[in-house]
DNA sequence: AATACTTCTGTGAACGTGCACAGTAAAGCT
DNA sequence: AGCTTTACTGTGCACGTTCACAGAAGTATT
C-alpha cells in the first residue's frame, strides 16, 4: 500500500493542498473548520510529509552533519563524543531536525563529506575534535554554517565555537598542587596540535612560570598507554617529581599504573591530577582528583550557535565556560 | 551561485540527462566518448547529485537509521555504542549511504522515530540495546528491514541479530574459576530484561548447578555504582565468598572498589572476573580478567545482515561470535 | 535484401511538496 | 453604496532526478 500524500490528505479533510501545506508549515490563515478537518484527515491517513519532496522546494534538508576527526583507531575512546552526540539529536529533535554521521579520518572520507556538503545534504555542520590544518576546513568555508565544539586552532574568529576554560582548568590544579605544598610539578600534556594540548600546558605555564622546565614536561596523545609511557620518561628524568598534572584523565590512568610500577605511592610519594572528570576517574585507584568540563554545557552550547546560524544569524561569538576542580583520593 | 544539476552537466557533455543519468547509476549502454565527457563535465562543474530528488522518484533515501533505545541518562556509558557507530558509518559510506541517529529513551522519542520510519525516511533501521516489549517494536513491524545488534528478548526469530556468545563466556569465566580451586563463586548480573542479563547468568548456572543459589546472586543494571551495591550486598549475604563473576566490566569496577572497602584483597581472598574487555578493564587496580567480546565483529555482521535484507534478502539467519577468555591480574 | 538484434541516445512524465499568485467572501470604513 | 482591508482558499509551476519508451544507427543473421 502506498504512503499517503498531501493530496490524500487534503481530499479526505475536503479542502486543497495549500490548506494543508499552510497547517503544516504554521503559516496562519487556516480557517479553525479546515483546521480540525485537516487534523483528523492526517491522524486517520496516517500521513507523514515527504522529506525528499520537501527539500527539493526548500532547498533545505533538515539534517545536520556531525564529522569526527579522529583517525580511525583512537576514536571514541574519549567519552566526550557520546555527550556530544546525546546533546545534538536532542536539541536537533526539538526543531525536527536529524543528524547525520560522518567520519573524517582519512583522505577518502574527507573527500566524502565536502562532496556530502557541497551537494548540499545538510543545512549545517558540526565538527568535533578537528585538528589544526585540516584540509576540510578550506573546502568548508563555503556552503552551510559550521561550528565546532572545541575551537579549531587556527580558525578561532572563522569557526565559531563552545569550549571549557582550559587554560583555566590547568591553573585551577597547579594552584591546589602548589597549596598542598608540593614542590616538584610535572606535567604530561596532550598533543600539541589541540587546543587541550596547547591551553592546559599554558595554564600549568601561568602557575609555575620558570619552574615549569621541559624536564618536568612529558607529551602524550590522549591515550591510556600514552599516559603510562610520558610518566615511565618522567620518572627518569625526574625521580624527585611529587605531583604530576596529566591533561586527561584516560592518561592519568596510565601514569597511575606507571608509578605503581615504580613503585610510588599515589597522593602520598606523588599527587596525580587529571583533566575531564570522564567515567574512568572514579574507576581507578585511587579515584581521580580531576578538573570537570561540562561536557553537556558545552555540547548545547555549540548547537546553540549552529541552531542560531542555521537561522540566519550572521555572526555567532565564540563561548567560554568555566572548569572546576574536582577533589578525589589521588591528590 | 547555484549549484549545478544534472543539467548543466548534460549541457556541458553535450548530451542528454538521460545518459547522463544512465552513467551515474551505473548502467551499461553509455558510449566511450559520451563517457569520457561527462566525467569531465561533472568534475568541472562539481556537480554533486541531489539526492532529494532522487530520493523523490526511487523512493529510497540513502540512509540508514540507528535507534538508541537507551533511557537519557545512562546512555552511553557503554563504550559498546562507540564501536557499532564507527563500524556502521564506515560500511554505510561504501554504498553511499549514511548513518542518521536517533533516541528512543522515552515515548515521545520513540513516536518521533516511528514517524520517521514510517514516514519513509530511512531504508534501514539499525536497532541498539532494544529491551524486551519496547513499544517500537510493535511499530518497526512494517516498513524497512530492522536489525539489532544484540539479541532483541522476545523477538529473536523476529528481528536478526548479530551478537556474542554470552552464555558461552559465562561459561568460560566460571569454569576458570572452578579450575582455580575457587569453591564459593558469586554473581553480579545485569538487568533480566537484557539477554546479556539473562545468558550470562545461564551460563553461571551451566557450570554450578545446585551450587549457584539465589544467596550467591546479585543484580545490577549495567552502571559501575550498580555494581558496588550488589558487591557489598553479597559479602552481607555470603561474607566466605572467594570469588564472583561480575556481568560487566563497568559494574566488575564497582564491585572492586566495595571488595577494597571490605579490606578483600584481590584476587588472593577474591577472585574477580568481568565482561566485555571494554576500556576499564584495564584502568582499575588489579587490571581485571575478563571475558572478550568481539564487538567490531559484532557490529560487522549486524550491518552485513542489515545491507542483505536492504539488498532484498528475504530472510537472514542470526549470528553468534564466541568470547575469549582474557586473564589479567584479578582472578 | 530484408529482418532482427545490439548499442546507444533523447524525451516526456512522474515523484510530493512549497510558494507565488489569483481569487472569494465577509467585515470595516468613509 | 463604494472602497479597502482582512481572512481564507485553490491552482499552476518549479524543484532535480529516474525511468519507461521510442527511436537511430550499426551489425549480425537469415
Amino acid at each position: 500500500m502506498k504512503r499517503p500524500t498531501i493530496h490524500d490528505v487534503a481530499a479526505a479533510a475536503g479542502v486543497s493542498r495549500g490548506t494543508v501545506s499552510r497547517l503544516l508549515n504554521g503559516d496562519k490563515y487556516v480557517s479553525p473548520a479546515a483546521r480540525v478537518a485537516i487534523e483528523r484527515a492526517i491522524s486517520e491517513t496516517g500521513y507523514v510529509v515527504n522529506r525528499a519532496a520537501r527539500s527539493l522546494v526548500t532547498q533545505r534538508t533538515g539534517s545536520v552533519v556531525m564529522v569526527l576527526s579522529e583517525p580511525h583507531e583512537k576514536l571514541f575512546e574519549d567519552p566526550n563524543y557520546s555527550t556530544m552526540i546525546r546533546v545534538a539529536i536532542r536539541m536537533l529533535a526539538e526543531r525536527d531536525l536529524s543528524l547525520v554521521m560522518m567520519l573524517a579520518g582519512d583522505e577518502s572520507d574527507r573527500e566524502r563529506v565536502v562532496r556530502y556538503v557541497r551537494g548540499g545534504h545538510a543545512d549545517g555542520v558540526l565538527l568535533v575534535s578537528t585538528h589544526a590544518g585540516d584540509p576540510l576546513l578550506d573546502a568548508l568555508h563555503t556552503g552551510p554554517p559550521a561550528v565546532s565544539c572545541g575551537a579549531v586552532i587556527g580558525r578561532e574568529t572563522v569557526i565559531p565555537y563552545a569550549a571549557a576554560d582550559d587554560r583555566l582548568g590547568a591553573r585551577q590544579m597547579t594552584e591546589y598542587f602548589v597549596s598542598l605544598g608540593r614542590r616538584r610539578i610535572a606535567m604530561i600534556t596532550g598533543p600539541m596540535d589541540t587546543p587541550g594540548g596547547i591551553q592546559r600546558l599554558e595554564g600549568f605555564a601561568d602557575v609555575l612560570g620558570r619552574k615549569a622546565t621541559s624536564k618536568l614536561i612529558a607529551h602524550g596523545d590522549w591515550t591510556q598507554a600514552s599516559g603510562e609511557r610520558a610518566m615511565t620518561e618522567l620518572l627518569e628524568r625526574a625521580p624527585d617529581i611529587d605531583a604530576v598534572f596529566v591533561a586527561s584523565d584516560l592518561m592519568a590512568a596510565g601514569a597511575l599504573a606507571a608509578l605503581r610500577a615504580a613503585g610510588r605511592r599515589v597522593p602520598e610519594d606523588v599527587a596525580v591530577g587529571g583533566f575531564d572528570d570522564s567515567s574512568v576517574a572514579i574507576s581507578t585507584h585511587p579515584p581521580l582528583t580531576t578538573i570537570r568540563q561540562p561536557l553537556a554545557e558545552m555540547a548545547q552550547e555549540t548547537m546553540r550557535l549552529l541552531l542560531a546560524l542555521i537561522d540566519g544569524a550572521g555572526h555567532v561569538d565564540p563561548v567560554i565556560l568555566p572548569t572546576e576542580l574536582v577533589i578525589r583520593e589521588s591528590a
